[in-house]
DNA sequence: CGACGATTTGAATAGGATCAATGGGAGTGG
DNA sequence: CCACTCCCATTGATCCTATTCAAATCGTCG
């Protein structure tokens, strides 16, 4: 792999306490490859073979039934995704798809998993990841049955809103049918919830939100750390 | 701890590996306690001081916010729950209470942490169990976001009846109220879906299902190892 | 300019929730 | 033992939320 992405990879809080000999041996069975858009990279029902991090680019996971499909998570550089089923060495429960020209880092199951074995640093990062990974779906769930789809819009735009600065706009990260999906509608519900929002002071041009009553928003969204906030 | 339980506790599958002078030690720390029915354990948003074990008794996960209550999960002996909590000295994002009487066995957060650190036998398995967790809440979100509440029950009962020996009938586990909000919907909407399930062969005498026709349900259920099997 | 996909809007329908009322045990106290 | 009470479960009626189907609009890219 090309030695410019290295660094990005070992911050990861994945690889960032681990030996360096042993990530250096990661990145030596690891392999680099460029995909473009909307490419499937994994398949639910498919073995696991190889941990993904995403060095560039943008990645969907989804999952599909009944002829139904939803998206369960997006994941944004630099972030590793189906850990859990490279550990338990099983079949990935999601699949993935590339939502932007993206490079992925490829590090084959085994491998890491014998280094697990062998480096106490690693293990320890690896349940640490686990743990949010755990604790998001935790939220992610509590959020799908414990709100309505207008709420739930309502708090991921005070949620997205917080993380690009907090200065009254932002700009949505993905096209609203990815957005639909994520958050349990349809995307005609999608534009109905907008549009409920707007007394609340939400404003829609494109991708562009603007929340021009904050107060009102949250008293509406009634957002809650145990459930909105990230690594909490 | 009274002697008698703790081989129980030690076949759990967190704690079958570790070094046995661990073991003991975190027996030593812990205590066992009994609890009546309806006690509250655990509250959202405290901090995570003890993991808990399930040695006797059932214990329902629930999460609430905004005057809305959902069950996320039942624990049955002999397992633990709040296992990412305690690794992550986080606050709990549910709550627990026992739902019939109960003997909980609880070990303070900081001796597992210490522990986990030392024995690398007991960090796998700690891997293999936050995996286990977190491949379950992926399938609780799936079969959540992908199935009607029909279709949510069908499959419940299915894998219920396969579970309790698959002879054609099989006993509800809980009340059918907490079933229902298990299964995120209201309790009447539990009643009617029971109804509809009728022409397929589902029979209701109180906790007694009969399951008069495998075929039909399944044809409705389309059951999917990926969301229902447990463990893959 | 034209075509295509994404988004929005409208109308109809279905899926669920809520509110209200009734039936049915299990447990309590007389 | 029986009446009473309470809580759970069921049923009915209605309302609300969300999906579906259809069509119009918008924007982008070739």
């Amino acid at each position: 792999m090309r030695s410019e992405d290295l660094p990005a990879v070992r911050e990861l809080g994945l690889f960032a306490d681990m030996e360096s000999a042993h990530f250096e041996e990661l990145m030596q069975v690891a392999y680099l490859q460029r995909f473009p858009p909307q490419v499937q990279l994994i398949t639910e029902g498919d073995p696991a073979d190889f941990l993904h991090v995403v060095v560039d680019g943008t990645v969907e996971l989804f999952a599909a039934s009944n002829n139904r499909e939803t998206t369960m998570a997006i994941i944004n550089p630099v972030e590793t995704f189906i850990l859990a089923a490279v550990l338990k060495d099983a079949v990935y429960l999601m699949s993935a798809r590339t939502m932007t020209a993206s490079r992925i880092l490829l590090i084959p199951a085994e491998n890491i998993r014998d280094i697990f074995e062998r480096d106490a640093a690693f293990a320890r990062s690896i349940v640490q990841e686990l743990s949010v990974r755990y604790r998001d779906m935790v939220k992610l769930l509590k959020n799908q049955k414990l709100r309505t789809s207008v709420e739930r819009l309502a708090n991921y735009l005070l949620h997205e809103h917080k993380c690009q600065g907090a200065n009254g706009a932002l700009t949505l990260p993905t096209d609203k049918r990815t957005l639909a999906t994520l958050l349990g509608m349809t995307p005609e519900n999608l534009s109905r919830a907008f549009g409920t929002l707007g007394p609340y002071g939400v404003s829609v041009e494109g991708a562009r939100i603007g929340l021009s009553k904050l107060d009102d928003l949250e008293t509406l969204a009634k957002p809650n750390p145990l459930t909105d906030d990230p690594v909490t």
